[in-house]
DNA sequence: ACGTTTTTTGGAAGCGCTTCCCGATTACGT
DNA sequence: ACGTAATCGGGAAGCGCTTCCAAAAAACGT
């Protein structure tokens, strides 16, 4: 096997104790003897067990991720910044996979049992009340990012301002009817981005009109916010006809991708026939020049476990909710600059 | 704290030695007791602690898996079929990002200090022989997903015969001037593919011209695999003028990205101008109509944890190297078999 | 009923560490 | 030089489990 804290003392003539103490900087030690030990565990090239230090200082050095991988691949992003700050902190990132919607419950259950994370970070899943209260009422803390329950911290994006951003964008444009195709309503930021795009019309003097807003199917997954899902809303809008908006904030960029398969295949030109706003800013809506929201990912996913660690340091205030400011991105969908005439043509 | 082993044994009045058998499906054991056992397990809501089973049982119940995160967002296909796998088999993921390519050997270098997971997966990274030596020295199993080195068992694509096919079938389609662009060389799949490239050209008494094959900076990072680099090998075609190329074999979407939005700029049309097949088939891929050779990913990675499990559970066999085959598809990128006239034109 | 086997069971030892208690050393003050 | 305080260091106990060994209990045979 490899070699142990005891391997260590025996071969520095020192005791369990000292090597231990050598180790973790700990001020109660001569710093002869301390650099002594070193030496034998450069020489041993010994490496403490983590499992054996986690069992003993009962912290596991370790967070959990729990995310459902079939959303939008935005969430790498996610990991990536989250990852690059856990690294820095000597932390390991358990990534727990989670198929559907609906089986989210049983992944977090299976984290919670597990108790080899020190705190746990829920990645773009609507908590349910119930299912908060028995994440507080564990000992390992969790934060919530990209959603939102107010039980529990979370680091989400600014939804509902960055729908009024998209939308008052295509209203500046001159637009007069503009639509939104919005996810199913039992996801949060679908509610969310709709009262935006309410707000922005409220706003401008605009009606909202019932006909101009189509709500994806739940039944085709992820609340609706996927390509599919985007396809059949766009055709749905097609059959308003002569009614049909101008212009259209679509809540997801892998939507937007569907209205526009849709849009093309009815022969129709986009910014010229239709405009549209996307969300997210996934890395494809740069080369097909969505207009988009975007979002913020990196920092997202670094405050999440800034206050992931926070807790776990034992900070106990209470009700942290960060909301980050989506930034809008303008590129050729909604015409831009370019052709402030292109609205109501 | 929570309930322990010992509180379950004085409750049910047994040695702490019979609730661990009784958890553990032992079968030196009365069913009685067993089922009394697991009465109070239930009653107590008992969870072993698992860093304490994996001390005392040398097993931590995890893999490893060192992923360089900025590589094409593919690998979540395959971190979805190897997170499927894994739960499957009451196996945790722990994820390791590395964000350069210079910096995974200190990355790995810590999975194997760490000793924290019975196996490690190697994700898209290209070992070099020397560390595939420390890699073997060390007790815990890896395995190589989507790269090769013969020391180290892995699971791959095959570069050679998805290249050669995709373009073959630019080939068939009529082209008599079929380029290549290419990631760097310092890469494995970039060789393999050119290999493929060749002896498609080759095979169908095509001379390999050395202006058609534009090879990517590999300084531009990721040895050249992404859309910037596309972009700048087109601009490089585009200056060959009349020697253009009518066809090229792109060795990613990713690049085949950057090549279209070059086109694009040059005023050309895909794939009137230019027929295009790339190699991967991102999701993207699909959206913009590129025809590519597919990667099965999913299998890829379901395959690279089984014969991680296989190492892991002792087998000894040794040059695993699986390679899987890429399938061909067609989409609008090359014209297809709706304009067979399209090659020379 | 009693000696033998065979089942079952209790619990000590051990996984590799941290930490705490206490004794040994050293430093300091006078 | 000697008492006291401060610093160091040894190693037992403990983290929560598995596993092994030996003992207890049950089953069996005659």
């Amino acid at each position: 096997m490899a070699v142990t804290i005891y391997d260590v003392a025996k071969r520095a003539g020192v005791g369990i104790g000292t090597v231990s103490r050598a180790m973790n900087d700990n001020p109660g030690i001569n710093p002869a003897t301390k650099a002594r030990v070193l030496g034998v565990v450069k020489k041993l090239n010994y490496q403490p067990h983590t499992l054996a230090q986690s069992l003993a200082r009962k912290k596991t050095f370790s967070i959990a991720a729990v995310v459902p991988f079939f959303t939008n691949y935005f969430f790498i992003e996610l990991l990536k910044s989250i990852t690059a700050f856990l690294s820095r902190n000597n932390y390991n990132l358990i990534l727990y996979n989670v198929d559907t919607h609906y089986k989210w419950e049983r992944t977090l259950d299976r984290v919670l049992a597990d108790r080899s994370t020190d705190g746990i970070l829920v990645i773009s899943i609507g908590v349910s009340d119930e299912y908060a209260d028995r994440l507080l009422a564990n000992t390992v803390p969790a934060v919530i990012v990209d959603n939102l329950n107010y039980k529990i911290d979370s680091v989400a994006v600014a939804n509902r301002q960055g729908a009024r951003e998209a939308t008052e964008h295509l209203i500046k444009l001159g637009h007069k009817k503009v639509g939104m195709i919005n996810g199913h309503l039992s996801s949060f930021p679908a509610i969310s981005r709709l009262q935006g795009y309410k707000q922005a019309l409220l706003e401008n003097d605009l009606p909202f009109d019932d006909e101009l807003l189509v709500i994806c199917d739940a039944k085709i997954g992820e609340h609706g916010f996927n390509e599919i899902a985007g396809y059949k809303a766009m055709k749905e809008v097609l059959q308003l006809g002569s009614k049909m908006p101008t212009a259209l904030f679509v809540a997801s960029d892998v939507q937007a991708l569907g209205v526009m398969r849709t849009v093309k295949e009815a022969g129709l030109h986009i910014p010229d026939d239709l405009a549209i706003v996307g969300f997210d800013d996934i890395e494809f809506s740069r080369f097909i020049g969505l207009t988009t929201m975007r979002q913020p990912f990196g920092k997202m996913g670094r405050l999440g476990v800034e206050r992931l660690f926070d807790l776990m340091n034992g900070k106990v205030d209470t009700g942290f909710h960060k909301e980050l400011k989506a930034e809008l991105i303008v590129r050729e969908s909604c015409g831009g600059e370019k052709s402030f005439s292109v609205g109501t043509d």
